[in-house]
DNA sequence: TTGAAAATATTGAATATTCAAGAATTGAAG
DNA sequence: CTTCAATTCTTGAATATTCAATATTTTCAA
């Protein structure tokens, strides 16, 4: 008998980028309103502990590229919303700092993206929000 | 007292592309062997019903927007892999249909599939994998 | 101490994606 | 019928991303 091939929508793969797509679609639009792109915002926001971070360890943080974040990190500083320090203790590092304007930014840019959150976990419920959460962290787990 | 602002590590949005990104990883790697996108293999997989889809349609399916998909698709009839039919109903769409070369390949990528998808429910879980596949088709209808 | 290898960030060229506009066809109202 | 709006797909220009190569600094073994 001739086995039944899978359609894609049932691989793993397949609902983690479509659902990833929707609920990016929606911060997006919300960002929007600010004119910022998300990945900007995921920026903004591990910078905004006031500590320095490298480029490679923000990077890794925002999952951006090395080449795509340097160029990204070129528009936000022109914005001057964020700045570059040479890391004293290694001076192949750089380490970038939020600016005041940053953090003005990201206030804003946060509570537009509690917004979504709130919205998520009325349309789908406390529970399976958490249980979802659980269930991710545990898969980036598993994968490493 | 102060708000302690959450992580981003903490937002469903960031966990779903976090986990989207690291399965997307390992299955690119896989189907790199024969030299395959993931979007190429999902179109394929679409395709291989054997029935003609729309541009829009497949753009939907395989969550490209349609001038990129057009582009992948120019690339694709290069190759052999599916030809381009104009619908006899409605003379604005073209219909994608699969080629024998695109169902031998398809065949093949399946097979590198499926070979992740075990890797996951080994590393991760039956249990865990379904309970995941289910709360992200629940996520993904609630978004509509 | 020196010199080779590793780590870090950036650059430039090649590639891919997106946005806005265009061409073709259909639908439907007057 | 005719015309105008809507649908579908493609194109071209602007933008963004990626790959490979480069420059700089550090590490560490000989």
């Amino acid at each position: 008998m001739a086995k039944p091939n899978s359609p894609i929508t049932e691989h793993l793969a397949y609902l983690l980028a479509q659902a990833n797509r929707e609920i990016n679609r929606q911060l997006e639009l919300r960002l929007s309103k600010e004119g910022v792109p998300v990945e900007q915002w995921r920026i903004l926001k591990v910078l905004s502990d006031g500590n320095g971070h490298s480029m490679g360890e923000l990077a890794d943080a925002v999952l951006l590229n090395h080449p795509t974040l340097t160029k990204m990190i070129d528009r936000m500083v022109s914005d001057t919303l964020v700045y570059r320090v040479q890391d004293p203790n290694d001076r192949r590092k750089v380490l970038m700092f939020i600016s005041d304007r940053g953090k003005v930014l990201c206030k804003k840019l946060n509570s537009l993206a509690v917004d979504q959150e709130e919205h998520i976990l009325e349309s789908y419920g406390d529970k399976s929000t958490s249980e979802l959460k659980r269930l991710l962290e545990s898969l980036i787990d598993s994968s490493n």
